[in-house]
DNA sequence: TAATTATTGTGTTGAACAAACACAATGATG
DNA sequence: CATCATTGTGTTTGTTCAACACAATAATTA
């Protein structure tokens, strides 16, 4: 892929390679440190935070406008991705006065965009976060602790959390969001974390291994200061097929 | 609402009128003799089938498009309506042959088009469908005997069906799909249409009376040529309350 | 008018599941 | 080696779900 160098290239060239009126943005849920974040962006241009988001390409599928936003973003392929929404009010973009756009060859950008919303479910240590040639900063932001976003991206994200919260009863979000092996413990806390509740630890354990999808492996003793859990991890011709038949979890 | 006359002064306002790349589709469900109902349209032109659809105009948000369009095609407003995905495939509209487009004006119909499906729950006796300026017939259609559907509309009766489903869990959608008064096994017969599975008679009655949201009426004497069940209506006030809590039916 | 028939209204039971709860085991810390 | 926070596991109790049976009723018919 060739690089834009500069916003003004970028801005002209835009017309002729994307979609009018159309954009996509994302919203990138990582788990770290007991609680759940979101990649933002920060502007160059007056330090203003949004989501990772782009433009689809005359001849691109929605869908591939999404990864490749995800894997400019991220560094990565193979992402959990889910569209989940689009939105379509015609003042949802209005304050655009936030962009400095000059020049004729800017209209387009100026105009109203629908936005169609992805979220995404990534390994935190596995992304090398990225600012586009927009921003100046790429990074986590705990997901109780956002900035001020721009335009709607605040309403993006409390749908995308509703969303993801109402998944958590067909999809195990676990095999996405943690590391390959990991506690008990650490599973729960991603489920209390998102659905912002806590839960009995001993009917959490009976009902994750009930489902037959992880594996226990040995112990696990460095770091913890306490008793040493065991570590688990996803099976995945159980999980594919359990997933085929409709698991159901019970939050 | 001006109407539009003809094909030809449809298509030449229409590059004025609407966004580039962007329509609506519905889905609108019905249900009648114990069966589950999608509204579909028949073109003047070829015979092919569709789904009800329209444009987005250049100032109005896109759920307006979607209500405008219900309005359009079924004569009524306050319709519950429910945005379920963008298809953004560059191929889902690809055999534009079909349309037969003359002149200049026209090309912004032969491009590519991302739509937008929603999907509608309304009661079928109340709607009275009319057919657009492209269709010679609007009718009910068999969910399980639909006809062969142009681009990849039949990709998205089956989205929306999916979806349809999958609500199910949050909202009683014998609201908004049966008539005011109705009985017991009418609801029943509802809910196994859309499932595709039978339900214990008694199980399920238990089940939905368990959430205190229907208001038992007087018997109900005419027509069934058995013993004559009672009728029921929802409880707005208990109904509100009980959506607002979140509702759990378990299916 | 009385028997027939299909359907509705209701209740019971046992099994599966969920919520609440207690105690022993462990690994680091001091 | 005693302490402490945390993990691993099991029991009890109540709720929900699935499977099932029988009496009541409204039109039909014999």
């Amino acid at each position: 892929m060739k690089k834009i160098r500069d916003f003004q290239e970028f801005v002209s060239k835009g017309e002729r390679l994307y979609l009018r009126h159309l954009s996509v943005d994302c919203v990138i849920f990582g788990f770290h440190d007991d609680s759940l974040k979101v990649l933002l962006l920060k502007w160059k241009d007056g330090g203003h935070w949004c989501l990772p988001g782009g433009f689809v390409k005359k001849n691109e599928a929605v869908d591939d406008s999404a990864t490749r936003i995800l894997k400019d973003r991220t560094g990565l392929d193979d992402i959990f991705l889910q569209q989940f929404h689009a939105f379509g009010d015609p003042f949802r973009d209005r304050n655009k006065e936030l962009l400095s756009i000059q020049g004729k060859s800017g209209k387009w950008l100026m105009e109203r965009f629908i936005t169609i919303g992805y979220y995404a479910l990534v390994e935190y240590s596995k992304v090398s976060p990225q600012p586009d040639w927009l921003s100046e900063e790429c990074k986590w932001v705990d997901i109780h602790k956002l900035p001020k976003l721009i335009y709607d991206h605040q309403d993006i994200v409390r749908k995308a959390l509703a969303e993801l919260r109402r998944s958590l009863n067909d999809h195990p979000i676990g095999y996405n969001l943690l590391p390959e092996k990991f506690t008990m413990p650490e599973l729960q806390r991603l489920y209390e974390t998102v659905l912002d509740k806590t839960l009995d630890r001993r009917n959490f354990q009976k009902k994750m291994l009930s489902l037959k999808i992880l594996e226990r492996l040995k112990e696990r003793k460095t770091g913890g200061a306490h008793k040493a859990p065991y570590l688990y991890r996803f099976d995945k011709k159980k999980y594919a097929k359990a997933v085929k038949q409709g698991l159901r979890f019970g939050f």
